[in-house]
DNA sequence: GGGCTATATAGGCGGATGGCGATGTAACCT
DNA sequence: AGGTTACATCGCCATCCGCCTATATAGCCC
């Protein structure tokens, strides 16, 4: 992932013979930045997980993975394992109590994706 | 991706001995638009196609790939595969015009992913 | 403790993904 | 036609992903 600092070149182009366009481009997006959206987008790139995080979210307050599995048909290790990439990325909040695991969103978390998208 | 068409279960949980709780929950996203909504996430989940739709899109018009190309330290033919897969996914288009190719984004891609976000 | 429950983790498997070099295609020029 | 350029596609390889089964962890109840 390289640095984009420079202007893009102007649109006309040069005749066949010669290099085709010394570049120079424009960034809205470092590669940090880049780098963390794309980790945002990509967790977010499964059905089941988007899903997930749109039950999360529409029911606004913590809901209990038993509530959720349910809703999917995947074994509770595979819904489990997704829950884990959410958490891992910062999507979604746990707090354990009892024997349950209750699950949230951390709205904060998608708002830099939001934002860049619109 | 089974439907998701009832209401959430109430919080308050069984004693243990019971069957955790049967499940009743509720959809803003059905199958078919998480699917569409996925697939969407999942070709912007990678760094670099994230960038080039970054920079195609600060960029009003059309850019060159030969523009595009030094602003990423991967092989033509890499970049080449990424583009299609922005192709693909509808997210940008191309005109070619003699031996180059100019690359746009459709804005209207991105809107239902960007609505569902916020 | 022992048995039961809810969730998490480990290991394995098949299919997808991202990268590359090599080749294909099509436009341009002489 | 032959050579060159810009871009796309192919075939391969290594890694990653999503799914599963099996097992581990930890809380509750007797």
């Amino acid at each position: 992932m390289p640095a984009i600092e420079l202007e893009l070149a102007p649109k006309t182009k040069r005749p066949v013979g010669e290099p085709c366009c010394e570049p120079i481009a424009l960034p809205t997006v470092d590669g940090a930045k880049a780098a963390r959206l794309a980790r945002l987008a990509k967790v977010l790139g499964d059905p089941t997980r988007l899903q997930l995080v749109d039950v999360l979210r529409s029911h606004a307050g913590e809901v209990c993975v038993c509530e959720l599995q349910p809703l999917f048909d995947i074994k509770q290790s595979t819904l489990s394992e997704h829950l884990k990439k959410l958490r891992d990325a910062g999507v979604v909040g746990v707090e354990r109590r009892g024997l349950w695991a209750y699950y949230y969103v951390n709205p904060e978390s998608l708002e830099e994706l939001s934002t860049w998208l619109s």
